[in-house]
Parts: C-alpha cells; structure tokens; sequence
DNA sequence: ATTGACAATGAGCATATGCTCATTATATCG
DNA sequence: CGATATAATGAGCATATGCTCATTGTCAAT
C-alpha cells in the first residue's frame, strides 16, 4: 500500500532535486508515533516499531529524526501547534475578549474530543523532564500569544484585575483536564456540561458588570 | 551502607519466619522509581536501573513487583494514596465545605511544592493507557472520597448547584496545575499567589451570599 | 544512456532490556 | 547444632533496543 501522492512543498529554489520524496513521511512518521505511543505507553515506546507502524525503514526514519527524542519532541511540536492553530482560528471568528476567550477554551476542549490520541500523547510529553523537551522557541511563541490575549481581557475591563499567568491557569486547566478525560475515558461529554464548566469558570475570573 | 534497621510490620499471626526483611525495601523502590523516571523520562525508564539505585538486586525487585508495569502501578498509587492522605488530613482539621475544601486545596498544591519529583510521577503516569492502569479500587475510592467532599459543599448551600464532578474538575485542575508547575519549573510561587487563584476559583463555584 | 544527487532500505551491530532461577545468606525453632 | 524456611543475590538468557551505513532505487539534467 505504498502511496502514490507525491510532496508539494519542495521550495522552487532549490537548483534540482534528485530523487523527489514519494508520500507524506512526516504526516505518517506523526501517526505511527501516536499511535504507538497511546497503544504500548510512553513507557515502552520503541523506534523500530513506530518505523514498521509507519511503513518505512528504520533508516529512513532517522533520516527524518536524528534521535528518539527528538522525533518524540518533533511529534509533540507537531500537535501543539496544531491545538494552538486551532485555538488562534477559532478566535479571529469573534469579537470581544469573552467571545475569543471562549472560542479559545472549546477549541481546546473540542480537539481533545475529535483527536483524543494526539492530545493525549501531548499531554504525555508535556510533563518528561529531559533537556530536549525545553527552551523551544515556537512553544514559547504558543505562551505568548496565549497570554497576550488574556492580558488583552484584562486591559479591556472584562477580566478581574489579576497576574495574566495567573487567569491563565484557571481557564486553561479545566479545559485540559476535560479534553484529558475526553482522551482516555473516551466517552463523550455533553456541550451542555461543558458550558457549565465554562460558565462556572468564567464567573470567576470575570468582572462583575452592573449592567448585564 | 546496608541498612540495619528491620522491618516492624510483620504479621504476629504467621507461624514464624525464616530469614526477617532487612531494610525497608518498599521505601527505597518507590524512591528509586521516582528518582529513575525524573532522570531519564517515562520513555526511557528500566528495571535494572531502578534496582541499581535502590540498592537491590534485580532479583529483589521482582519479589516485590511482577512486572515493570506493576512496579510502576504500584509506584503511583502509593504517591496518589499519599497526595489523597495529606489532602483528608489537611480537612480532618477544618469546619465547613469551605474550609475544608480550601484545605484539601492547598494541601494538593503544597504536596507539588515539597515533593515535586513525586507529585511529576504521579502525572505522568496517569497519563498511561494500559490496563494495569485502570479500574483498580483503591483509587475509585479516592476519587469517590474527594467527591463526596465536594458533595457536602454543594449540600449545604456552600457551592452553586451543579454535578459534583463538574465542581471537581474547576477546583482540582488548577491545583494540579500549579502543583505540576512547581514540580518541572522548579520555581517557588508565593502564597499570595496561590491565594489569588484559590480565591477566583472559588468565586465561580461559590454561591453567593448576600450576608458577606 | 549516462551521470550526479539525493531518498530509501533493512540487515546488522553493540548494547540494553525485562525477567528467571540456581545459589547463597540469614534468620527461627527444636 | 542441624533442620527448615524464607530473603536476597546477580550471572545470564532471550529478545528488544537505538542507531548505522553500505547498498540500492529513483528522479532530473545532460
């Protein structure tokens, strides 16, 4: 079942490439790594199994990836990033700090939900320890951009006055820990109770307005 | 450095004993695991390295623990028992949901604080997916205790009428957060600010009284 | 058709892994 | 002192692991 698509982003500057790279081996290389790692536990991971998982050659995998950690990290990049784009998109549909800041907090919520696997091995990842798994400028980037908004709620008289780090943890957390629950319960979550949560969250990080 | 203090747990009722436990094996495994994991990650944890740092042979472990899996299990849920003990400690001391819940809420954080290598385990594997991992009955029980908890705030007018466990996961996961904050930053976060996020917490799940 | 340049392979290496079990050490009891 | 029963050991087994690299496959330009 070798796939016959072929890659589309090779840079046009490039003076000529030999041999043109058959398939998506990143898109694949994440999947197999997911799923292996939400099958056996971030405690029995294996490089050559992901490599079979993703049918290709260990070889080619560490052409991809120059150590186990890092592909591990790489993947865990990968997913962050989509949750953060996830969370962005769904902002720039509203207006208003409460609008965006909700829009954010279901994004989160949702993409436990629709990819419980990839937000379970981020969540995995997220607590390891080791050098690898810190000071990455794009995840950095994620936390600013995060807490930018949130400041942008407290500026604009619709957040309490408090540290932004601060609001962040209380919104942020909840939400986490039902997408979590999303992930590894797999059962579903009715948007009834989310709202609840939300609303019960909101309340008390919000500034009491007289006029509502 | 062998130990020379004995094990003082021992049933009287057994006929008798052969040779006594030196050493409190169980103490030095735990610890072992726990110091294991924070170095190298949960995907790189082994057996023979836990042993070595316990100071025990390999033997010696799998008396205790059949299986890697086991070992780790049984790791976890000493630390969630201890996290759950200093949290009903914390609230034997108080009157009232709200002190008592407040308490069981520092106590959480409190435990990141002073054994964050301990509390880091605990969500990391929490996180695992395997079978050893689920439906165990100590740990159903915990979750039903703090619940009930919970519950009796709820009863007695303390807390907005809502699902217990939708009150749990506002009050708890920021507490984890923060928890887990101070187990990987490392850094110390000031009272007045743990104060803070209790206190907006608390304002969204709390009724309000109009005698305050 | 040939060449140059890169993509992909996978057998295989050195070592690490989870786990076993024959053996040894240490205790209690008659 | 044996006799007996358990605790502890650690060399070692089978296999798995992370990773390499000589080889082969496949394309574009000549």
């Amino acid at each position: 079942m070798k796939s016959a698509n072929f890659a589309t982003n090779q840079l046009a500057l490039e003076k000529f490439l030999a041999r043109t790279k058959s398939g998506d081996k990143p898109k694949a290389i994440r999947a197999a790594t997911i799923k292996e790692v939400a099958e056996v536990g971030s405690t029995a991971v294996s490089v050559n199994k992901i490599a079979k998982r993703a049918e290709l050659s260990v070889g080619t995998l560490y052409r991809y990836h120059e150590t186990k950690d890092d592909l591990l990290f790489w993947v865990f990049k990968q997913v962050k990033s989509d949750i953060h784009d996830a969370m962005m998109t769904a902002a720039r549909e509203k207006d208003g700090a409460k609008g965006r800041l909700r829009a954010m907090w279901f994004a989160l919520v949702e993409y436990g939900f629709s990819a419980p696997k990839d937000f379970l091995f981020a969540e995995m990842m997220s607590a390891e320890i080791r050098d690898t798994f810190h000071g990455d400028l794009v995840l950095e980037q994620i936390g600013i951009e995060v807490l930018a908004e949130i400041q942008a709620g407290i500026d604009s008289q619709v957040l309490v006055q408090a540290p932004a780090k601060t609001l962040e943890i209380i919104l942020a957390s909840p939400a986490i820990t039902l997408a979590r629950w999303a992930s590894i319960g797999g059962g579903q979550m009715e948007k009834r109770e989310l709202d609840c949560v939300f609303d019960l969250v909101w309340r008390g990080i919000a500034r009491v307005e007289p006029n509502e």
